[in-house]
DNA sequence: AATGAAAGGATTAAGCC
DNA sequence: GGCTTAATCCTTTCATT
């Protein structure tokens, strides 16, 4: 794998403030040219780091519903659980917590919260529930400064060429050297096991 | 306000779903021109339900340390707090709740978490926190089929041009009429003032 | 990674319904 | 008012250095 530098950071940070701009008008802020940013947009694109040009959408003016957030503690069946939520065109947000939680954001018809909820559900094994109307929510493609880049999970250190790269819970983790690696992977198998 | 119509709303899906394709192949799509989609995505951008032409960043290939989910039940000081956490970089997705949580995904180095979570918390009353170690993260700009429409918040119709519009907590709803319009509002309010 | 030529989109303006 | 077509301008891509 080829190292990011701090150019490529900046072109995914300006393509994150407006990703239809002209890569001429990105590589006059990065000093390139526009065929060297597309170059390295492809290339970001074939490494994974970008997933996808898309938009941002004001779905409050789209959709009925009040936005809510639920808290599901799931004792089975969170594999078809977790599909179903997500495949459910009301919600935008998803996280799955080591200690079998499921959290979502979405937006519910009013009066019919229950059954929507009940829908999700299905035959999952919920053993506790939780809905909160929420009042402000945001979500932020923004990248922020100094602390971006590819910096080793473990001390933090830059990781070059020379790294290693491991896959834990379905994130890829970058480390600048085997130690760092086997110490991260401990910690976070430990942090798992009884979250905190 | 003009009304979104069904083309309107296939724009924005296949804009989310590639933010960059020419125009051209979405009037493909749509059955429209080049310029005429040109002419839809502006109006749409003025008036808003299109935030922003972004881009969809796998950040656990750039910063390091473990994604947790955060929960804070906070007694004062939100304003605050929801500006330090939202401005923090390794901050994603910040929820509100209408009864005083703030919720967040982020990263935090693995060895650091306390520390990371009081500087964010500062001089906020925090009564109770939560951090839950991350499995899975799933955040969708794709939207769904036949529920994505702007309809009426609380009966589920269409609303036209002579509907009305209402600011909720941040967010607009749409009514087809006042009637729908008073009882929607009052609902929300009594699901805010005592949430499940 | 830069350059320059060729291809391909975007935008504008004029005209139509 | 919203659409289309045609012309212009700009961007991207590709071959070359």
């Amino acid at each position: 794998m080829r190292d990011l530098d701090e150019t490529d950071l900046r072109i995914i940070e300006l393509l994150a403030a407006d990703a239809r701009q002209p890569y001429s008008d990105i590589g006059d802020d990065v000093g390139l040219s526009g065929p060297a940013v597309s170059d390295r947009v492809k290339r970001l694109q074939d490494s994974g780091v970008l997933k996808r040009f898309t938009v941002d959408v004001d779905r409050s003016q789209l959709r009925a519903g009040v936005p809510v957030f639920v808290r599901l503690t799931v004792d089975s069946g969170m594999a078809g659980l977790r599909e179903r939520v997500s495949s459910a065109s009301a919600v935008e947000h998803l996280f799955v917590t080591a200690d079998g939680e499921l959290l979502f954001y979405g937006r519910a018809q009013a009066d019919g919260v229950r059954d929507w909820l009940a829908d999700l559900i299905g035959d999952a094994d919920v053993r506790e529930r939780e809905v909160s109307v929420v009042d402000d929510m945001e979500w932020t493609p923004a990248l922020g400064g100094v602390e971006f880049a590819l910096t080793c999970a473990e001390c933090g250190n830059t990781v070059d060429s020379e790294g290693e790269t491991e896959r834990l819970g379905g994130d890829v983790y970058h480390f600048c050297c085997p130690s760092c690696r086997s110490r991260f992977v401990e910690r976070y198998e430990r942090m798992e096991a009884g979250a905190e």
